[in-house]
DNA sequence: ATTAAATTTGACACATCTGTCCAAAACAAT
DNA sequence: ATTGTTTTGGACAGATGTGTCAAATTTAAT
């Protein structure tokens, strides 16, 4: 399986389009620098980022965020023995609380 | 459903065993009014209170885990839409690692 | 009502995080 | 090789997070 980290994710993308990073972190308004690093896995991206990533790179914005949060999550939680059933319980709660 | 929180599960079975702050934070080697913040949702717990948590409660360790992960993850990420489906996906990308 | 224990509060120190700035390096094109 | 553009690196400032300490409050017992 592919497991594509965030920042692998967007900048394929960029690249695909052929944006600079230039334009992409003016269209977010933060520091090319800062991209950069999102894209390299140096730093995290923030969830500010996404709708407008969504919007220039012409990506579904639900494809965004699932990655976005896919990769947070092994992150955050990837030391955890029971982190499968969490999810589920944590799925099931939110789905209930949707409602 | 219930959604309970993690301060609050790990507040109710202490009360039920009628430990005091006190020896319960001892035993996780920190403060006890870190515990305290910790209980009342003031502040997050650590990922390293969840083993001791688990043996000084007597609680399955994999329900502390799954209701700290839950928590963590509403909190986290409670603001995105497709919450969801992220959660489907990453529960996909931790179980294809976990081979 | 007093005393003792448990719990909460708020100020604090120290660490980590987040993004910027600007200089350096890598890359293209001619 | 020089110039222009993109990308990266690292020092930095300000914000946020983590836990401690000591004092204040609440609770329980007598």
């Amino acid at each position: 399986m592919s497991t594509v980290t965030f920042g692998d994710y967007i900048r394929k993308r960029r690249e695909e389009i052929e944006l600079p990073l230039r334009k992409v972190a003016a269209y977010l308004d933060i520091d090319t620098s800062t991209l950069s690093k999102v894209e390299r896995g140096e730093r995290p991206a923030s969830p500010d980022y996404l709708k407008p990533l969504s919007e220039i790179l012409e990506l579904d914005l639900k494809e965004v965020q699932t990655t976005y949060i896919a990769d947070k999550i092994s992150k955050d939680f990837g030391g955890l023995e029971h982190l499968s059933e969490g999810l589920k319980e944590a799925e099931k709660q939110i789905k209930s609380k949707k409602r």
